[in-house]
DNA sequence: ACCTGAACACCGTTCAAGT
DNA sequence: ACCTGAACACCGTTCAAGT
């Protein structure tokens, strides 16, 4: 009955790319990627599965085009005209939020350099780092470890919600869980990681998140020194 | 006949939890993430798909076993007894080229922050980072910037060769091909994007990578001056 | 205790056939 | 031009049955 009633709804738009790619993200954002199937996402846009590959080329040209509506939109909210080290700050802020808000943005999916949401990003911090007054033969290297930064967090955020997810906890009794784990480890082996088992559990994400920016940032400001 | 040579191998050691991970490495590295089957993997192993269940929890424990076991062997090849910052260099160019010899370690596979691969890392770091001198209430944010940074390369790299594979280039016609399409936008919206064009051609990944983990560095210098 | 292999409930993708 | 839905060739995982 619960089926029906949603298979049996009339389609009143036609089917399009772009209906296709909310549905998406609706699907991944309450389900995950595993959550998006073709069979799924034509159930829920009433039609076949077949209907989608006339919009779309296949599940990979699916997820990116996600991405980048996602990448899109958060870049399109963000912008902000003050100092280049805080308009870096901003765009850092705005994916670390977005990625957040629909975990599925990381895993190597934004990380495609072929076209879409990396070159955004990469546009958008590119900009900032030459307004900084970078010289132009560091640009690049500088602009990856931001870019890289960024997306690793994403990655791991993302691979934290996941993991809490599969094991049914939420994200604080997750970190608890991996918190109690690091400090049963062997105290000789693992003095390090037994010393901020603690931190572990009460960090926040976000400012350990800026404070790595912040930390970039001041490499390149003894760089320009130099 | 090429696949009866195969799977009427005799099978002379008895199935074990090491040699199904030791046969997953090299499935992995042949065919990638989508090549590793249950399948493939019980007919290499000459049995059947569910003898492979009474060793291995499932497939993602499977994937977690084989990155722990590359980090674990990466990690022991690199014991450097130099300055911390040379070890911290030395570790992370070990993950790089682990890396760039297993591309499927990329992928939120490793940052599984629940056990193995993640927290030998962040043990090394750790350590070496508490050797510069970080006073306690920073290292946490700073190991944290450095393991971040190092995996989000890591994500990255596998996400090129991934890409590259797919579409059956090599790595270099590959970059190639991303460097045209990003020389062809649009002037005035990416004009950053079509400066650095030329560099994402002829850059080398691992000079940038070090040149990333030098600018951290820097970073960690600057706040100590303080 | 360990292994076998058929079976189950799924996938992404294709394609003849419809409108 | 766009949609339908059955069919194909796969998956991961389970489980009765064997040794």
């Amino acid at each position: 009955m619960v089926k029906k009633s949603r298979s049996s709804q009339r389609r009143d738009e036609a089917l399009s790319r772009d209906r296709i790619i909310e549905a998406s993200i609706a699907i991944l954002d309450s389900g995950g990627e595993a959550g998006l199937t073709f069979r799924a996402l034509s159930d829920r846009l009433a039609t076949g599965p077949g209907a989608i590959y006339w919009h779309v080329a296949n599940k990979s040209d699916l997820l990116t085009a996600a991405c980048d509506a996602i990448v899109d939109r958060a870049m399109a909210a963000c912008v902000v005209d003050a100092t280049p080290e805080a308009n870096i700050r901003a765009v850092a802020l705005a994916m670390f939020d977005a990625i957040d808000a629909h975990p599925w943005l990381g895993s190597p999916r934004i990380s495609a350099p072929g076209q879409l949401p990396m070159v955004r990003l990469l546009e958008r911090i590119g900009q900032q780092v030459g307004a900084l007054g970078v010289p132009r033969e560091d640009q690049w290297a500088i602009v990856g470890a931001l870019l890289h930064y960024i997306l690793g967090v994403a990655g791991q955020n993302a691979a934290n919600g996941k993991l809490a997810r599969e094991q049914g906890f939420d994200r604080s009794k997750f970190l608890g869980e991996v918190s109690a784990a690091w400090s049963a480890l062997d105290p000789d082996a693992y003095p390090f990681t037994r010393s901020v088992a603690g931190q572990m559990r009460d960090h926040d994400d976000r400012v350990d998140f800026v404070a790595g920016i912040d930390l970039i940032l001041g490499g390149i400001a003894r760089l320009q020194r130099r």
